[in-house]
RNA sequence: GGCGCAUUCGUCUAGCGGCCCAGGACGCCGCCCUCUCAAGGCGGAGAUCGCGGGUUCGAAUCCCGCAUGCGCCA
């Protein structure tokens, strides 16, 4: 027997925005499907038209898409197996249905909904497993072929009930068996003539060649129904992978409640694609006992599916901070610039003027790559490089510090005196600049602590920028020193 | 209620019978560096491997119960 072609989908439902353990899955899946040299697909399970949300689509193709992961064949590209929405394949699935009518693995059933509530209330009141009690089993057939006929609503059910076992493998977990005496005569077509999941699955990863069906692991108790109807069917079973879910922080189910639960936020968030890939790839699956960071192509070389863990995980937004952190401080400058660029643009208060001071984002760049973790946090870093009229902090932020809190005339003093030394200035360099504050800082007799402390406040508005130096270079004389004045006079008369 | 899956530091995990009185990462704490904040370096606290029985010379690792959590069916 030779071993097919591997060929993975990924089966999202058109209810919302993807979650994260939904794309999880997805990147699994493709990570496995490339290293395998085999092929990835998308296809959509559309046949719950009642939970059907507009725009699900377009919200699943653009999470994929920003985490660099592309398909072969789909809903949008088509590909030899069309078409890729279950919606469309109707057909085929009455087809299958007909087979397993046929040949005895499931039959009409004409049970109205009030027989089937009342058959569930008596099973309650006797404390019996629920379930569907196989009463139109044993209709003759004569009788069935002639209420079809007639146009009698009906279902079809999968005869899963009977005395003996149903063994299924899970790559994950092993061999597992289950007595058919737990389940019921299942529903596989119902009266509107849509398929279950259960049926359309099957139909689909079979005609789709689907090597692995890999899935949420609240599949995993009703997979020995999809063996059954695999078999029954004459089709070869593929290997089945039972993906564990994703917790919430506090081990509860992951919502809303505990922040991003979609992709596309954690790109608004200011996370970066190869970051969240990288950490969704490692949560639940490692490679060794060190490793943590991978890039994509280490990842396609070792990624297997066998190393997933079972357990479900829970989502660390902490160590997702300190993933992106890395991959921003080791981005190549370019992109970085690039990066930082994009989100300034989208960031930066509608008066800075556009397209935005490349040269600016350039430069100070180098100077706080190590202190983002999220593109976010850029926007408070440096906007004062670009807004043109900082305000002036209050005089009690100046006035915080020990040394300062009973000599506002000293502080001002003391920036003067630098604001006269850096105006004096005639290289503006950083070296320049640190020389120059600190021989005035020592001129004046303070230490540099709480000297630069001010001159930061004055120059950038804020008590934590990047390096003053640097910060005064970029900024320039002419701005560094108004600004230097400005809160001078401010503490003078604040007194 | 029945069935299934799972159970190693707060979290993600390594471990597949002796290398483990359990290793790494995030987080936390301390020190160093230092103009702030980071980054970086060094160090530290943190898991009687859910509990109880076995099997074995030897178990986190194998087997059986129990408990707990989650899921599925209705």
């Amino acid at each position: 027997m030779t071993t097919p072609r591997v060929r993975v989908r990924y089966a999202p439902s058109p209810t919302g925005d993807p979650h994260v353990g939904n794309i999880r899955q997805a990147i699994w899946s493709w990570l496995y499907a490339r290293r395998s040299g085999g092929d990835f697909l998308i296809r959509l399970e559309d046949t719950d038209q009642t939970r059907k949300v507009a725009g699900s689509l377009e919200q699943i193709y653009a999470s994929l898409r920003w985490l660099g992961i592309d398909w072969d064949e789909g809903p949008d590209i088509g590909g030899p197996y069309a078409p890729y929405v279950q919606s469309e394949r109707l057909p085929l699935y009455r087809v299958a249905a007909d087979q397993l009518l046929a040949t005895g693995h499931a039959y009409r059933c004409f049970c109205s909904a009030e027989r089937l509530a009342e058959m569930r209330k008596a099973q309650q009141a006797a404390g019996e497993p629920p379930g569907y009690d196989g009463c139109c089993r044993a209709l003759a057939p004569e009788d069935v072929g002639r209420r079809a006929a007639a146009g009698e609503p009906h279902v079809v059910r999968f005869r899963m009930r009977d005395d003996g076992t149903t063994t299924l493998v899970d790559l994950l977990r092993g061999e597992i068996t289950v007595e058919n005496r737990h389940f019921d005569d299942f529903v596989i077509l119902k009266s509107d003539g849509f398929p279950t999941y259960h049926l359309a699955h099957v139909v689909d990863d079979h005609a789709m060649k689907i090597s692995h069906v890999t899935r949420g692991d609240e599949w995993l108790p009703s997979a020995p129904r999809h063996a059954r109807i695999w078999d029954a069917l004459g089709y070869r079973r593929p290997i089945f992978v039972h993906f564990p879910v994703i917790l919430g922080p506090d081990g509860g189910k992951l919502s809303k409640r505990h922040g991003a639960t979609s992709v596309l936020e954690y790109a608004d968030e200011g996370y970066v694609p190869d970051a969240v890939f990288n950490f969704l790839a490692v949560l639940g699956w490692s490679f060794d006992d060190k490793t943590e960071i991978f890039t994509r192509q280490q990842l396609l070389a070792v990624f297997d599916l066998a190393d997933i863990s079972v357990n479900p995980a829970a989502f660390d937004t902490q160590k997702l901070e300190w993933m992106n952190g890395v991959y921003l401080r080791d981005a190549a400058e370019p992109a970085l610039v690039e990066m930082f660029a994009a989100r300034l643009d989208r960031d930066l208060p509608a008066g800075v003027p556009r397209p935005l001071d490349r040269a600016l984002i350039e430069a100070f760049t180098p100077h706080i790559r190590e202190r983002v973790k999220l593109l976010s946090e850029v926007v408070d870093l440096v906007d004062f490089f670009f807004v043109r009229d900082v305000p002036t902090p209050p005089a009690n932020e100046f006035l915080s510090a020990k040394r300062w809190r009973n000599d506002a005339a000293g502080a001002a003093r003391s920036l003067e005196a630098m604001a006269d030394a850096l105006g004096a200035l005639g290289d503006w360099t950083t070296p320049a600049i640190e020389a120059s504050m600190r021989g005035t800082a020592e001129a004046i007799g303070e230490t540099v602590g709480d000297v630069f402390t001010l001159c930061r406040l004055a120059v950038t508005g804020k008590r934590v920028a990047p390096p003053l130096f640097e910060t005064i270079e970029i900024v320039g004389s002419e701005l560094a020193v108004s600004r230097l004045r400005a809160a001078a006079l401010s503490l003078a008369t604040a007194v």
